[in-house]
This record gives structure tokens, sequence and C-alpha cells, in this order.
RNA sequence: GCCGGGGUGGCGGAAUUGGUAGACGCGCCGGAUUCAAAAUCCGGUUUCUUCGGAAGUGCGAGUUCGAUUCUCGCCCUCGGCACCA
């Protein structure tokens, strides 16, 4: 056996072998256990990233581990391919996007590879494929059949100069990020579906998902959001029209001072014909983006319609306002406005002058003023005519039902959800199979599949589809839909298709019912409601359809952190900065070793030390997994990126710390070379074994119960290798050249490297047939615990006084109570600070400690 | 603005159910080896200290025999906010 350390040479020995033995090809088998390991697929972006990287060796670890435990692992991977950036790179470069995103995809299909995870390739799929997508044409047209699609006006970011429409991170501080002009908004038709239809199963299945992290299943909730209200109309004072509202707080209705309507609401366009600075408010309204964050943030501006609503209970005669809070997309357009018991209102009512009511006052008789601020809590209602006296919670009832008497409103079930908008204005996209026919009306293309023409030429002024006639000019008076599918429409249903990717007659087949659903899903934590929520939906879909028989696709799922990096630059004269790449970056040190200097490498000039940011090419401080991984091998990335933090909290870059992961395996390697090189070691006599030697074996035998836990429970990747170095420290310092002592070594060794294999699977592999194995060690079964190991004749207890640490006694592992607090007390050093205390009360927990509390 | 996270030595992090704060690694300091360096190996490394101890997990309160862990308020920071993926 080569004494020194060689990756490069073994890696890609391991990995032909793997090849040629199809190792990780998955088949269908009914009489095994199965486990569906997804990793979510890469956008084709050009190479991979750190952060790849760590998604996809999660990934494999937990794929690996669970085919040690005798399971049928299915582990593919693919690509999601449609999106924004192919067409951006299309306008740089004049590069077809079929043709960019295909040589990504070989490109990076490499670097999956030579970094060894274990994926079934026979699965591979990419969704600019046209036998990807033509099913999820198929199944649009199903779900228009079905009622559950429909077209409706949607408001775009549109550049009038570009004259294009703009994704919202296109948009720049309310500009165009390439024109520089002010985005305006537009409306125009598009296609939804109906995932509110759903709502009410997407939110009560979240509780079928323990196996999802908690803080997604609430956001989830919060997203879905729903809420138990009324709905309820106020009549125009002058004709018959009605304002209709929601409230989640009925019980405030008799506080109403005025109603707001959305800038386009229909009675404002009205309005405006004849009250020009109401037209002029409208116009206002239609510059800016149309992201929620940005609605909320603005400054909220209103103005008065100079038409009146008459309060449906009072009477009375209430002002209406449009204002730009308030959108038409969401509800209907329109809100009641209680400025003593909202906030918001109470904010534009102080800035226009308009009355405050109160009507719900606090039952204890604290401060409940709303001169300063609105009251917000739930309480007694008073100035309320019919409801005075009543809580808010029997008002909640009384007025809804008093309105349904009247006919005037209802109780009504809302939620925050809204239909997906699915169309988008792009051309690097799934083509939506619709047709326009002569009488405009809308209708499904008679053969869904519709193929997107790749030979295009991108220039950044809308879609290239819609300057194809021979696209979209059908010749008959029809015209073809010319905008595609949002991207998420391909990433909703690819963890199905994994199961069936040739299935040729249908979106799915059998084998899908016997994978799905995933067992184990891994992916970024930015993808916590969008993605997944759109994926969930879908899954219904399909089961609707007979597709799938599961009603969720994902039984657990694995968010991980994002990887970030040290920033470095220099400020220029004009302000702006120049960033360093850190690898191009030398530190110098104090004596305790923090950081006191920075300077570029090149010119041993100083530069600014910056945050640590997620890595970027804005800040240049990516790492390039290929470097490392031509210096340092697969193995040491992967055993970096799992030992550096747990998988869920984000991972700081550190070269140095690669270095430290190279070191270990080194040392691994070494040791295993020097404890072979002496030749045959003898059976463990398990009864002749000195006290040292227990000790070295119960660490053997704890560490394997440990690494069990984190691998196969909490996917704490970074303890579970911590301790296999505290396992290999200890082995390494026994020096013990006794028969029993190499045996133990031999147990020790082949123990850690079965523990670490699925984390560095290749010199693991390699070790593995050094130790005389036959089969490869992907195939071996994951170590088990020898509980006779485990026992222990004495225990060590910590004892506190008040609390306070101060002495470590060894006790008889079947010490009763009262010998525990004797050998305690009697501690020499614990007697100190007992000394002429009472002792008041003693707290033993049992194999931890004793406090003794003294007065 | 709204929803959801996070904050522990010089650094990444550990402490799993309220029970020894700082495992493991990096960095740094000292030593061995070497003509020298790299590599490797050994020891030390929270702060303060009168060397007995004391303080310490973003800040301020609280519950408890005992709080990094639970409760309340605040500060900072990150993710998402429906057309980035």
């Amino acid at each position: 056996m080569n004494p020194l350390y060689d990756p490069s040479n073994i890696e890609t020995q391991v990995q032909t072998n793997w090849e040629n033995s199809q190792a990780f090809k998955a088949t269908e088998d009914p009489a095994r256990e199965k486990f569906y390991c997804l990793s979510m697929f890469p956008y084709p972006s050009g190479k991979l990233h750190m952060g790849h990287v760590r998604n996809y060796t999660i990934g494999d670890v937990i794929s690996r581990y669970q085919r040690m435990q005798g399971k049928n692992v299915m582990q593919p991977m693919g690509w999601d391919a449609f999106g924004l950036p192919a067409e951006n790179a299309a306008i740089k470069s004049g590069m077809p996007p079929a043709e960019w995103t295909r040589s990504n995809i070989d490109y990076m299909k490499a670097q999956l590879q030579r970094l060894g995870f274990a994926y079934d390739w026979d699965r591979e799929l990419a969704t600019c494929d046209p036998d990807y997508y033509k099913w999820e044409q198929w199944l649009f047209t199903r779900l228009i059949d079905k009622g559950l699609a429909y077209r409706k006006k949607a408001t775009v970011n549109w550049d009038p100069v570009d004259q294009t429409v703009l994704a919202n991170e296109q948009v720049i501080d309310g500009k165009g990020w390439r024109s520089g002009a002010v985005v305006e908004k537009r409306d125009i038709e598009q296609w939804f579906l109906r995932i509110t239809d759903y709502a009410q199963e997407l939110l009560d299945d979240l509780d079928k998902l323990p196996g999802w992290p908690d803080r997604v299943l609430t956001q989830q909730r919060n997203w879905i959001g729903r809420s138990e209200g009324v709905q309820m109309d106020f009549q125009l004072e002058h004709g018959n029209e009605n304002i209709s509202i929601y409230t989640t707080r009925p019980d405030t209705l008799m506080g109403v001072t005025y109603l707001a309507v959305a800038a386009e609401h229909s009675t404002s366009l009205q309005a405006a014909e004849s009250n020009p600075e109401l037209a002029d408010f409208i116009e206002t309204c239609q510059k800016g983006g149309v992201t929620e964050a940005e609605m909320e943030t603005m400054e909220k501006k209103g103005i008065a319609l100079g038409l009146n609503v008459i309060h449906p209970v009072s009477g009375e005669i209430i002002p209406l306002y449009a204002a730009n809070f308030v959108l038409m997309a969401y509800g209907t357009g329109a809100v009641m406005a209680v400025p003593g018991h909202d906030q918001r209102d109470w904010e534009f009512a102080e800035k226009y002058g308009i009355e405050r009511k109160q009507v719900i006052f606090s039952v204890d008789g604290s401060d409940c003023s709303i001169e300063k601020a609105a009251f917000l809590e739930k309480g007694v209602l008073k100035n309320s005519g019919p409801f005075d006296g009543l809580s808010s919670e029997d008002a909640f009832d009384a007025i809804a039902d008093w309105l349904k008497e009247q006919g005037k409103g209802e109780k009504q079930i809302h939620f925050r959800l809204r239909d997906w908008g699915v169309s988008r204005q792009r051309y690097w996209g799934c083509p939506i199979p619709m047709i326009t026919d002569v009488n405009g009306e809308s209708k499904t293309a008679s053969d869904f599949h519709v193929r997107l023409p790749e030979d295009v030429t991108v220039d950044g002024s809308g879609s290239p589809l819609k300057k194809m006639p021979e696209f979209y000019d059908l010749g008959n008076g029809e015209v073809r839909e010319t905008d595609t599918f949002d991207t998420f429409f391909e990433s909703s249903w690819y963890y199905a298709r994994y199961c069936c990717p040739d299935a040729s007659d249908s979106m799915l087949d059998d084998r899908a019912k016997y994978w799905l659903p995933v067992d184990q899903y891994i992916g970024g934590i930015e993808h916590a409601i969008l993605h997944l929520l759109y994926a969930r939906f879908f899954n219904k879909l399909m089961r609707d359809e007979g597709l799938v028989e599961n009603d969720e696709p994902f039984s657990k799922l694995l968010t991980q952190g994002m990887v970030i990096a040290e920033t470095y630059y220099r400020t220029n004269d004009d302000g702006s900065r120049e960033w360093f790449n850190p690898a191009d970056i030398t530190l110098e040190r104090d004596d305790k070793g923090s950081a006191i200097r920075a300077t570029l490498s090149a010119d041993g000039e100083s530069v600014t030390i910056g945050r640590i940011e997620k890595m970027s090419k804005s800040k240049n401080n990516g790492v390039d997994p290929q470097s490392l991984i031509d210096r340092y091998g697969a193995d040491t990335v992967r055993l970096y990126t799992m030992f550096a933090a747990p998988p869920e909290q984000t991972l700081e870059w550190s070269d140095a710390g690669v270095e430290g992961a190279y070191r270990f395996l080194k040392r691994l390697w070494k040791l295993s070379a020097t404890h072979l090189e002496a030749g045959d070691v003898p059976d463990l006599k398990k009864d002749e074994l000195s006290d040292a030697q227990q000790k070295t074996r119960l660490k053997i035998h704890v560490t394997i119960n440990k690494v069990n836990d984190d691998i196969g429970r909490r996917y704490t990747f970074n303890t579970a290798i911590a301790a296999t170095m505290e396992l290999i420290n200890i082995l390494s310092h026994a020096k013990d050249e006794s028969e029993n002592g190499r045996a133990i070594m031999r147990e020790g060794l082949e123990t850690v490297i079965l523990l670490l294999s699925p984390i560095v699977p290749h010199i693991t592999e390699v070790l593995w047939r050094e130790f005389g194995h036959a089969k490869p060690i992907i195939d071996a079964a994951w170590p088990e615990v020898d509980e006779s190991a485990l026992v222990q004749k004495e225990l060590q207890l910590v004892v506190q006084v008040n609390g306070k640490l101060r002495a470590k006694i060894m006790v008889p592992s079947d010490a009763d109570q009262k010998q525990i607090e004797e050998s305690a007390i009697s501690d020499e050093n614990v007697q100190k600070f007992i000394a002429e205390k009472q002792i008041r009360k003693v707290i033993v927990v049992p194999g931890r400690l004793v406090n003794i509390v003294v007065s």
C-alpha cells in the first residue's frame, strides 16, 4: 500500500469502478424498502458553485448512508434548464439560449461526476427537453378542461424604453436595469391556475409533514393565510352600485369612517372621467414596481373620489377614497377603514383629516386611547348602537348575522394565497399550448405539444416568439399564444418524472407509484415558500389525474443554509469599490490570531476587510470548487463542506479549514498504512482486555452510536465527523502493540472507515479493500454496536455547590442515591464550600451531576 | 412594512430532553525533527486574577437548586414577500 495519500489517482480509479459496475443504477423492486433521495436540481448557469457542492454532498451522504442500511436507494439528477439567465447571456453573447444552456449542462455534469455523487445518471432530465415539457403542456390542457386554469388581467412591470416586461429583479429602484427608464405598471391578459381551490387542503396537509422543519411549515401556513371574516356591501349614495369589502374585524364596523378602493377600481376609473385631479393620481399610481415589499414601504397616499357610500348599519354617509396601498388584485380591491382600530387607517386618517371613531374599549380599564395610535386589541363595544356592550368575539357573530338577515353580507373564509399567474412574456420557457381563434376566444391547441423554436436571436426587446409569424400565425385566422410558462412550472413536477423519465405515452407511469413520495428532499431555504408550495400543489393536481397516489410529494425536508465568504475591497476615487477575491489576499495576524491587516498578494498594499457575505460575482468572493477539487480531491471538499457547519446554517468558507480536512484524511491514510504494514491481526479476546483497552473499545462503540444518530436522525454531519476525529486521535495515541491492542486498532480503523464512507466515499473505498474486503464498501453493512463494550464499572459525576462546579467524583455505576450524596459531600473541595453552612437540598441527576444547595 | 430564522473564544462551530460552556477543526504561541524550509509530530490557547477564585453564550429583565437552552422587551443580522432560481 502506498504510504502517501494520492487523492486524484484513487478518486478517478474508484469513480471508474462505479461507472463500470453501474453501481448507482436504481431499479424498482417491490420486495425491498425503497428510499428516494432528491436534491433540488440546479439551474445550469455555467459552473457549479459552492452552494451546489454543499447541497449535493448532503444528499449524497444521506443516500449512501441509507444504502448501507439496506434500502433500495434512488438518487437522480437533472437540470432546471429554462429561465432568464439564458436570455441575458444570449443578449450579451448572441449565443442562442438552447445552445448556451446545453453546453453549460455538459460542463456541470462533468463537475458533478468528478465529485463522486452516487446518481443514477440514466434518469437525467433537462426541463428544456421537449420530451419533458410536452407533459406539462398536456397537464395544462387537462386543467383548462377542468376549469382549474383560466385567463384574467394582471399587472406586470413594463419598461417603456425596451418595450418589454421586466422581472422584479430587473427593476432596480423603480427603474429598468438596462434602460434606466422609470418602470410602469401594465395590465395584460395572463393565465392563472386555481391554486386557491386547494388552499384548504394545502393548509391541512401541512399537518401530515412531521419531517419538515417547523419554520418552513409556519411560513407556509402564514403564506396561505386562512382567515375568517365577513364580506359585506356598502351601497353608493347615488345609484345602485355596491362597493364590496372583506374584513376580519367586523366588530369594528361601527367605527368605519371612510372606504378606500384601489386606484384602478372601476368606481375610481369612472369618477376620474370627470375629475382631472383623480385622473392624475391614478396615473401616478401606475408608476413604480409591483412587489409587496414596495407596496408596504411606500408612502401611503390617497385622494377623495367625491363620492360617498352608506353605512350598512347606521345609514351614515361615508366618504370614498382611492388609495395607492389598496391592490386591485387582492380580494375585492376595496377595504373598509377604521382609523380607531387599525394603525394604517389611523395614519391615513391623520394625514387627510378624517374622523377617528372609537368603538372598542378595553375590558380591564387599561389604556385604550386612540389619541396617539390605533387601539388594536379586542375588547368590548361602545358607540356601536345595537351592538353596544358585546365583546369583540360576540359582536363578530352578531354583526355577521345581522348583515346576513339584511342581505348585506355574510361570513366568509378568506385566504391570503392568490391564484398562481403562470404566464411569462419570455422566450426561454415552455410554450403555453393555447390558441386564440377568429372570434378572439381561447382554446387549447389540438396537439398540445407545442415545440419551442430553438434557432433564434435574442435582443432584449420583448420575446423573439412575438416576432416569429411562422410560430404564432396558424394561417386560418388563429393565433398561437406566445407567452411561456413560469419556470416554477417545470420544477413543480420533476421529482415525479425522475421515476420514469422515459415514459413516452404518459406524463408518469406506475414506476412513480413505487418511488413516490420522495423520502428526503434537500435544498436551499430560499425555496421554503414558493417552490415547495407549487410542487405540493402540482402533486395534488397529478393525484387528481390518477397519476400518483400520495397526497404530499416530500416526506422529509432539509433546508440548507447559504455559503458565505469574506470580502475585500479598495475604494476608488469616485467612491466605487473594487472587490478582490479572497484567494488573492494575504492576512496579517496578531499574537492571538485575529486578523489585523489584509494585503493584496500581487502588490503587497493594504485592502479593506469587508463583511462576510453570500458568495457572489458582484462582491468577487466566490470560491471555485473546481480549483479545490484539483488541488485536494473531491473527498477533502466533501469533508470540509460537511464539517464546517451543520447543514441548516450558513457556511463560512475558509481555505485554512479545507487544509485541515485534507490533513485529517492524510492522517487516516497514514495510520491505516502503518497498521497494515505490521501484518496480520489476531482475533480480539474480549475477556482479556486491560482497562485502557476497555476504554478504547468503549470509545469505538460510543462513536458508532453517536455517528449513527448524527447521520441517520439529526443530520448533523459536522458532529459526526468530529466524533470520528476524536476516535482517530485516541487510536493514534494508543501505541498498544499487544495482540489485543492491534485487534482493537483494526476494529477502530474499520469502524471509522465505515462511518465516514458516506461522506468521503473514495478514500474509504480504497482503504476498505486494503483491509482485505472483497465487496465494495458502498454495499457493506453499517457498523453495529457491541452492547457489552458500553458497560462501565464506574461513572464520573459532576458535583456543584449552589450550581457552581466544585468537584468531579467517580462512583460505581450501580451506586444508589444515598451513596452518591455521601460521596459528593465527603469530597475535600466540596467540604471547603459547604463548611459551616446548612445543607438545604441535594439534587442528584443520575449519570450526570450532584447539586448541593446550601444556605 | 409583513412573515420566518440567526447572534457562544481570535475564527468556524459543540453542548441532542433545563444539568460540567467552549467537543472537533482552524488560527496563534512554544517545542521536536531538519543544513534550512515544506511536511510531520508533541504541548499550550475564553477573559480577568491577589492563583484562593471571579466573570462570561448580542443587550435588559424574569422563572428555576441550576438557563447557551424556557418567558417578556429591545438591538443587530440573514432568508422570503408571488416575474431571480
